[in-house]
DNA sequence: CTGAAAGCGCTTACAG
DNA sequence: CTGAAAGCGCTTACAG
């Protein structure tokens, strides 16, 4: 409780000295160090942020800023919770702090952005859910504060992204349906300008071109990324003056919605229509039959996400020289039953 | 990005009148206000949190401590981000952030605490997953720091807390399995330290003791609180000498590996075995029987936890006079068709 | 209504 | 190796 003063009264040594011990300062005698260990453990002393802060003009703590709509809130899954526990194990290894931001549901994730960063919370960002066009990237570049994203955009300038690698799932998806004999594919994909939409489409008009297959944008279904989202593919889908034998999802929870719509109708994934989903994840394991998705460590990918970041800082980019720019991050086939049988 | 001093300089006035002006006190001229507001926003002013933090003694920042292991993180769900959000519409009223600070797995949870308390990087606390044995209420009290526990404990301290009813569950399951008929009922609660295992015990063998039904130490289950741990209480309730006819969860997640364990031993709840899950969710709507269970109002119960913080906090507490101290939150029984046909 | 000054709790050149 | 002092960016009594 007490401030640094009244710890250096209790020990009778100057402020300077106990900050330099406490600080693991080379310039101390090992007695004083001790001693003033000791008494700082006693008293419970820890530096008071505010203080250092302003000193330093570092904070010490990273910002993980979440930006969730009610949609998303309402499907939550364990993404954000396994991303930060990796996350912070880089971080730790610096005495770096964690914590998450998540933008209210109300305000503008941009404004609430630029408040964050004058107010100097947090020394660096680690910003998700990209879109498109973004400001965020901008205003940051500006800012000249460290970031990375998770998600890319379609933001000019040069910055540290991760990413899954849609296009990569999105073209797999394709080459296996139309080596099954599939021509007539459709790809569902969120009607939001989130960035992870328009990367799965543009892998899955690239497929489908190596494959000859024109594009056509009737197969392009677009509804809120939710399981709600999945049934209303469903329907447009089953609407279609000619229906697709096929189709492709970007989100692997659209899946039980599409499913229940197809169950309705009388229709089995797998055999009357083939069906791909995204992320193997504990909510769709239910499905029957099984959903054909791709696998994915998330704590690898947090722990990427976070050297990447750690790269751009000033104090760390010596400890992480290879840490790349851009990260694309891979996803393991598992196939399921729902994309019909293998020929 | 620019300091006060350079707003000052810029604007040909003192900081300290650009200070009240931007901190709306009211011995500020209209006009100099209006000036000193424009350039603000004109250059990207806000002021420097640690500044403000330094010279006031507070933050503005309201932290909720999350706190999971690898099960937790496994099997997270939208309890917190639903939680978060309703908390937030309560802080923003008063221009409070809201900052999530997960500690890490590897971190003691009490040490965590004590360097997050210590950093001074938050005015107050919302902490959670409370333990029957739980440090951190003595620790918080004497460092009469403002919070509130979503949970309770068996401190001996009186603290102020908001819990869902356990035991107001419990009972109800209890009273209406022995409706049915059932004597022989089996409870599962997680096996470890964790508040509300108490409580829903303690609910289950209150109502038990009110029909005259003896306690019976085999019947309660100690597992994981998780898919995989429902499926382990499947295969204990099974290898009993004398099987239970029914069963209650305190924990909805449990009743997927239930099932599962269940299926494999052909038998299906409802009709072999009655089972009672605990809160609606979107991971168990899929099962089959429908899981009867409790709904709950996740956005309510963070706003009224919200409240309960600020009337606390001397500086918001006139707001909230009608706050209480404790408060246990109802859920709604959800009838399904996994505790067998009514009679 | 405004300005000059003190001081919140630290860290860090600098002097000795 | 240690101490005295400056100063990080603010807010707020106080004087005028």
């Amino acid at each position: 409780m007490a401030g640094i003063r009244k710890l250096a009264e209790h020990l009778d040594i100057s402020i300077g000295t106990v900050s330099r011990a406490l600080n693991g300062k080379h310039d101390v005698n090992e007695e004083t160090r001790k001693r003033v260990l000791a008494a700082a453990e006693e008293l419970g002393y820890v530096a008071n942020q505010s203080g250092r802060s302003l000193r330093q003009g570092k904070t010490n703590v990273i910002g993980l800023m979440t930006d969730w709509n009610a949609e998303a809130i309402e499907n939550s899954d364990n993404f954000f919770p396994a991303l930060t526990a990796s996350l912070q194990s880089v971080f730790s290894r610096h005495k770096l702090d964690l914590v998450m931001l998540p933008c209210p549901n109300e305000e503008d994730r941009f404004e609430y952005l630029k408040r964050m960063v004058a107010r100097h919370i947090v020394d660096a960002f680690i910003i998700t859910s990209t879109r498109r066009n973004d400001k965020r990237f901008d205003f940051l570049m500006k800012a000249k504060i460290p970031f990375v994203a998770l998600g890319r955009s379609a933001s000019a300038h040069p910055f540290r992204w991760a990413d899954l690698d849609f296009e990569g799932v999105a073209g797999f998806s394709v080459d296996r349906l139309v080596a099954k004999g599939h021509r007539r594919i459709a790809v569902v994909v969120p009607s939001s300008d989130i960035n992870l939409g328009h990367v799965f489409l543009e892998g899955y008009r690239a497929s489908l071109q190596r494959h000859g297959i024109a594009f056509n944008d009737e197969l392009v279904i677009r509804v809120g990324a939710s399981e709600q989202g999945g049934y209303q593919a469903g329907c447009e889908l089953l609407q279609l003056a000619e229906r697709p034998t096929a189709v492709i999802l970007v989100y692997e929870l659209m899946a039980i919605g599409l499913y229940r719509k197809l169950e309705e109708e009388g229709l089995l994934p797998g055999r009357d229509i083939a069906v791909i989903g995204f992320r193997e994840q504990p909510r769709t394991k239910f499905l029957q039959p099984r959903l054909t998705c791709f696998r994915c460590s998330l704590s690898d990918l947090g722990t990427g996400l976070g050297e990447m970041l750690l790269s751009t800082m000033k104090a760390y980019n010596r400890f992480y020289p290879d840490a790349p720019e851009t990260l694309i991050w891979p996803l393991t086939f598992a196939p399921g039953e729902s994309d019909g049988p293998d020929r």
